[in-house]
DNA sequence: GAGCCCGCGTAC
DNA sequence: GACGTACGCGGGCTCG
């Protein structure tokens, strides 16, 4: 192939449309319109020029006339006659990007897309020009040859020769030969019986071509012999139909498919229509530049305009604020900048810490006289992610007041599953795409805003601050339309502050205690370890379960008891099971429960404490999980050990402040309540209000068994089932957990949904809610969406009416923790106490507290959790305390 | 080397 | 296919 000349890419566009249609389903714009052809076809495209820049191009398409091959032979293609109904629409669409993206297209009557491809290759070809030819179709491989290729994008392969031969066993040449032998069922092509693509090789391969083979027909044996001569004419129909035409009438002139540039009027046109949004995003970055121009943001640079600011602020009383700092890690955070929105597209930045030489005002007189105004509760303020920005201002001993709304959990309050991140919700809010930081930075990560230009760093942040002022006045309308306006700003924005605090407060580590148990489980691994490899004749990697895999099931010869995606199954109750028969198995799990203590909590821990404090600050992410719990990360502090006693040497490794223990408040299975509270079962109700063993009783109502005659298993068993339901669990699944059949299984959940008839009526009266709104509600107000509950797949269907009872119960006791800390937090406040909330566990407090307020903060704690709501259940909060996390549990 | 997915395991 | 909600580790693959 000739290297010097740009190749020129013909595109098969016709089988891209197929294909994308095939691969991609369900995809539709809001009214319905199905997109998914035309997306896979347009993301196709787009890749193309992406990867190859292509320099000459043209998009060939079928035609819509029937072609010669179906005049001559009616049954061709028959099959494929009438494309799908959610297909057909796609087509003028498929054609309208393809002209907006000015892409040459071809299209012949009476001709098919191969023909027209096969004419350009060739005569392309013989002018020693390269081609490509962006296909997979196995029919348009024929045309290989030194000049040519197909390039499949789908599959990221390119297809010379030596591709063509390993797949046909034949060189391109021949390759109609052997497709005119072996028929396609899905054209109708029909070949000659009995004789496969295996087959049609071999013979072609021996005989050169199908001429060559009917000249040796003798010396074909039996049936095969028997099927080539009685369908000879078929055969030779066959080849005719698989033949590509080479002249059809098309330009060839090269200069005709020169590339040139898209249409960006039309791009956006089509691709807002059919609501390609990620497209939509690139392509709004050409407009960006031209549309920052024209909403002047204003830089505040002297003490005039800085003034002026501060009087139009005091004015307004109202301002939506974004920070920029040197690191998104709270504790490092210094100010860079300031950004402050009055109105929809009114925004100044006020540029403090950029290494330029540009003139700034001082930090010190900027944040005194901002101090006032930022802490003042009548001036009302918006945050994207106000724990943050307050968190960043905390570190100058400012403490803002007057949060009146945090777009980022109205965001999460208005549909918690949605992205809240400030550029996704401007472009689905306010069809605003924004300038991204990396453009901003102008690096690939890890720019650093200090030293971007003030004219850049202006049209950035003050377009934050824009953004969440717009946002909030486009959410605050909609979220009391959806009364979610209690469950943000009674519940969500005031426990943003009280987490605020938590978070910057942190928890003491022992870490000499911990850099013991780190030495003694790695002496304990080491020895694991060497057991291993001798138990298995070699050594290899125990972490991988590829290699584990390989030891255990093919050097051993061990069952295969459970498959994954990717190989056999290594997990817990596939190597409890093989422990059986084997010594290996359990020491791989002795292995890998000290392994994850060690890498997950005892390195990590060491690794994020600081130094001088001792203290590690973990996240409490507001807006990701989407019934409404809390999560925790860098590190997850919700997650650590309890059960097995090496895991609990990690909770001991948590410590309070000398003078101070560290107590922890546990709600009694607060889940079991609140489903008694809502479902109003008289039986869990008499249950809770006498203080019953519940896993008791359910054992004994599943059983049918006095609760005097339950004994310890089926009492877990009891606990088990509880559970379960709150779960949603299936037979299947609780069979598995119980390790009882199906069967068995069933009639538990049969028989608990007997004995606890107010639990089922209220599990049907949700699923029937949540079919007619497409929601669920928890007792709060909290708001998740269930679409899919009303799905015709049984699976989908399931999995959403599970989601929908669960979100009730799991996102109602998630209120409730929620409320209680925000409660806590402000009597602690009032009674201007030492004690200091740490941790939050979904049911479990934890909070620090000196000696002298232990008996203050029991009863404290106590109150708050017990009478966050007047339930007729009675809540139930088990307290204890000590000098480390392990001994604050009873 | 960064970024991502997978398998696995920890918590409630 | 089969239990709801999370986070994060190491392995291993892809891509630049």
């Amino acid at each position: 192939m000739n290297k010097n000349l740009a190749p020129i890419y013909l595109i098969d566009g016709s089988s891209y449309i197929f294909r994308a249609y095939y691969a991609i389903r369900g995809l539709s714009n809001s009214q319905g319109r199905p997109t998914n052809a035309t997306y896979g076809f347009t993301q196709m495209v787009l890749r193309l020029l992406k990867d190859h820049s292509p320099q000459y191009w043209a998009m060939i398409l079928d035609s819509k006339e029937p072609s010669f091959r179906k005049q001559k032979y009616p049954k061709y293609k028959a099959n494929r006659e009438v494309p799908p109904e959610d297909l057909v629409p796609q087509f003028e669409d498929v054609r309208r990007v393809t002209r907006a993206l000015n892409i040459p297209m071809l299209e012949m009557p009476g001709f098919e897309a191969d023909d027209i491809i096969a004419t350009l290759a060739r005569h392309y070809e013989k002018q020693k020009h390269p081609v490509v030819i962006v296909s997979g179709d196995k029919d348009l491989m024929q045309l290989v040859d030194p000049q040519i290729y197909l390039l499949d994008t789908m599959k990221d392969k390119e297809i010379h020769e030596a591709e063509v031969k390993e797949k046909f066993g034949v060189p391109p040449s021949q390759v109609l030969d052997v497709l005119a032998l072996a028929g396609d069922s899905s054209d109708n092509i029909p070949g000659v019986p009995g004789i496969g693509p295996k087959t049609a090789s071999q013979l072609i391969a021996e005989y050169q071509s199908l001429e060559g083979l009917y000249e040796h027909l003798d010396e074909i044996k039996g049936k095969k012999q028997e099927n080539l001569k009685n369908f000879r004419e078929q055969a030779f129909l066959s080849q005719w139909l698989v033949r590509l035409c080479e002249d059809v009438p098309v330009e060839t002139g090269l200069e005709k498919y020169a590339y040139q540039e898209w249409d960006v009027e039309a791009c956006h046109k089509i691709f807002s229509e059919l609501e390609f949004t990620q497209l939509l995003k690139n392509f709004e970055l050409e407009e960006k530049k031209e549309k920052s121009e024209r909403t002047s943001y204003q830089l505040i640079q002297n003490e005039e305009a800085w003034k002026n600011l501060l009087q139009k602020i005091d004015d307004k009383k109202c301002m939506a604020v974004d920070t920029e700092t040197t690191s998104l890690d709270i504790h490092q955070a210094q100010l860079v900048g300031i950004a402050i929105a009055l109105e929809a597209e009114e925004a100044y930045y006020i540029p403090l810490g950029h290494e330029v030489s540009d003139e700034q005002l001082d930090l010190k007189k900027v944040l005194s006289d901002l101090k006032g105004p930022l802490e003042d509760p009548q001036v009302e303020k918006y945050f994207q992610n106000y724990k943050y920005d307050a968190g960043v201002f905390l570190n100058y001993k400012i403490s803002v007041k007057g949060l009146k709304l945090d777009t980022m959990l109205a965001s999460y309050i208005l549909d918690p599953a949605q992205s809240h991140k400030l550029d996704n919700l401007a472009l689905k809010y306010l069809q605003h795409s924004m300038i991204s930081y990396q453009e901003v930075t102008g690096e690939k990560k890890g720019g650093e805003f200090k030293k971007v230009d003030l004219a850049a760093a202006t049209q950035y942040s003050a377009e934050d601050a824009d953004m969440t002022w717009q946002l909030a006045k486009c959410f605050e309308p909609q979220l009391s339309e959806n009364d979610l306006d209690s469950v943000l700003k009674e519940i969500e924005q005031p426990l943003s502050e009280v987490l605020l605090r938590m978070e910057r407060h942190g928890i003491k580590i022992d870490l000499a205690f911990l850099k013991k148990l780190q030495k003694e489980f790695q002496e304990r691994i080491l020895k694991k370890e060497e057991n291993i490899y001798a138990l298995a004749g070699e050594e290899f990697n125990i972490q991988s379960p590829k290699q584990l895999g390989v030891i255990l099931f093919e050097k051993l010869e061990l069952p295969i008891l459970k498959k994954t995606k990717t190989g056999p199954s290594t997990n817990v109750e596939v190597l409890t099971e093989l422990a059986k028969s084997h010594a290996l198995p359990q020491e791989i799990l002795d292995y890998r429960s000290l392994a994850k203590l060690q890498s997950t909590y005892v390195d990590a821990l060491l690794q994020i404490a600081h130094a001088e404090t001792q203290r590690v600050h973990t996240s409490f992410n507001q807006t990701i999980a989407e019934t409404g719990r809390l999560s925790s990360s860098d590190p997850n502090l919700q997650n650590i050990p309890i059960r097995s006693s090496d895991g609990a040497k990690i909770r001991q490794a948590f410590i309070a402040e000398s003078g101070f223990v560290l107590m922890s408040a546990d709600y009694s299975q607060i889940e079991l309540r609140v489903l008694a509270q809502l479902s109003q079962d008289p039986a869990l109700i008499e249950a809770f209000a006498e203080d019953l063993d519940i896993h008791r009783l359910t054992a004994s109502r599943i059983f049918q068994v006095s609760e005097e005659q339950v004994t310890a298993n089926m009492r877990a068993a009891g606990k088990t089932v509880n559970f379960a339901v709150i779960y949603g669990q299936s037979p299947f699944g609780l069979s598995k957990q119980l390790g009882v059949s199906q069967k068995e299984a069933k009639s538990y959940i049969e028989q608990y949904f007997m004995q606890y008839q107010g639990v089922k009526t209220y599990r049907e009266k949700i699923l029937e809610g949540a079919k007619a709104r497409g929601e669920v509600r928890t007792l709060m107000g909290r708001r998740r969406f269930v679409h899919e509950i009303n799905s015709g797949n049984f699976m989908v269907r399931s999995n959403a009416e599970r989601i929908a009872f669960n979100t009730v119960i799991q996102g109602t006791a998630a209120d409730l923790i929620k409320k209680a800390m925000i409660d806590l937090d402000r009597a602690i406040m009032e009674q201007d106490l030492k004690t200091r909330l740490l941790l939050q566990v979904h049911d479990e407090l934890v909070v620090e507290v000196p000696q002298e307020e232990i008996q203050t903060m029991e009863s404290l704690l106590r109150s708050k959790m017990e009478d966050v709501v007047d339930f007729e259940i009675p809540l139930k909060v088990s307290i204890a305390w000590g000098k480390n996390w392990a001994e604050a549990h009873s």
